[in-house]
DNA sequence: TTAATTTTGTACCAGTTCGTATAATAGTAG
DNA sequence: CTACTATTATACGAACTGGTACAAAATTAA
């Protein structure tokens, strides 16, 4: 860090700023946010911010990636083997019920809030939905193979969908926190679902047929 | 209807262009589409759109209703107390699906991939988003407490949060179908899914606090 | 000092944005 | 045929859009 280099020394911070536009395409959304609006709340003039981050689906991107890293920060610990299906689950979806209202009003998840308007006509954008989907499914699905292995679970489980639904969970948390549904009323569905989850394992596939 | 009125009599059909603005606005969003995209696809000119809809905002919010109106025709029927609750549950789920991929890509579900965006700084969109949440989540509990009365859940149950998770499940379908996920894969979701909702109902809160 | 390198600030561009003023059009009512 | 009413079409405007050319500024290397 701090290197000598050559050329004129930048006057911001990486990091910060890219904390700056999250908090401004979290609330916005991609669209409807400008490059002037982006400037401001950087402190950075356009082809500063064009040099440094390229263009607005570029910035939009790097956003995307600072808050998974955010979220990895807090939910990574829950991976260890330490704590048990049902706290592990507990413990991730009220920290990220912290994420999601830590400003006012709440603004949930910002990836999965503001990114899929865009998906369409954005295919990279698209792509890293996608990408953060498998992401979580994968960090969901270890919490179940890890109970598994410690005899919590059944062995015949099927931990793939399970993580998809344990994701789930997170998505409909997200879209009611920013639709104005209140962090008490979420903690009480969180504190129901979660039991449902730990005992989805035992689960045979159903022979309902279409209608 | 066609009763004689006086004026210029109008060119448009109401149903049809909303019909048509609804897909524009799920392709693109609310803030990238602009009232030139909207007037091209309504085949309008935009004093007409204004004197017909109103502002863009306005129009955004028939399409909303308008899509409201389409879900509720396709899966109202499976309120009929005549379908068993995974029967009913099942095939709520399949029809979503099928709306959720009618256009190639899939674009999801209109209202929960597109109008969270603009949530924030919409408060009419966040309100009817709000309104819509709790249309979906009555619903889903109804099918619950119809199960409930018929003798297939337990007296005790939480049928407003087993809504509440059964409309997460459509909210994670929606946000995948719109990210790329396979039609075949997000079917085998459902179907591990369905059963685990239905044996959501017997179950006590966890006991598990936070770390 | 001088040259090289990188970042920054000013200014500009052509294209697009939403909304509306105005006038033409096409019907009904008397 | 003349008023009246509602819808439509043309055209405009002031503000904003994303992006960039250019030169000034601030540092290191030689």
């Amino acid at each position: 860090m701090s290197e000598k280099t050559r050329g004129r020394p930048r006057q911001y911070d990486r990091e910060q700023v890219l904390t700056s536009v999250l908090s401004l395409f979290s609330e916005k959304g991609y669209s409807a946010t400008s490059l002037d609006d982006i400037s401001e709340a950087m402190n950075m003039s356009r082809p500063s911010i064009y040099n440094a981050f390229g263009d607005k689906e570029s910035i939009y991107l790097h956003a995307m990636d600072s808050f998974r890293k955010q979220m990895r920060r807090a939910v990574g610990k829950y991976l260890d083997s330490e704590y048990d299906l049902e706290t592990a689950l507990m413990n991730t979806y009220l920290s990220a019920l912290k994420v999601y209202f830590s400003s006012q009003p709440a603004q949930g998840c910002f990836i999965f809030c503001t990114a899929p308007a865009e998906a369409i006509n954005q295919p990279v954008i698209k792509e890293k939905i996608s990408d953060t989907l498998i992401e979580v499914d994968e960090f969901f699905q270890m919490l179940f193979t890890n109970a598994r292995e410690q005899g919590d679970y059944p062995k015949n489980m099927d931990a793939s969908n399970a993580g998809k639904l344990a994701q789930g969970v997170l998505h409909t948390i997200a879209i009611r926190a920013r639709a104005g549904e209140s962090q008490a009323s979420l903690k009480r569905f969180i504190e129901f679902t979660v039991p449902v989850l730990c005992k989805s394992g035992s689960n045979s596939n159903s022979g309902v047929k279409p209608v």
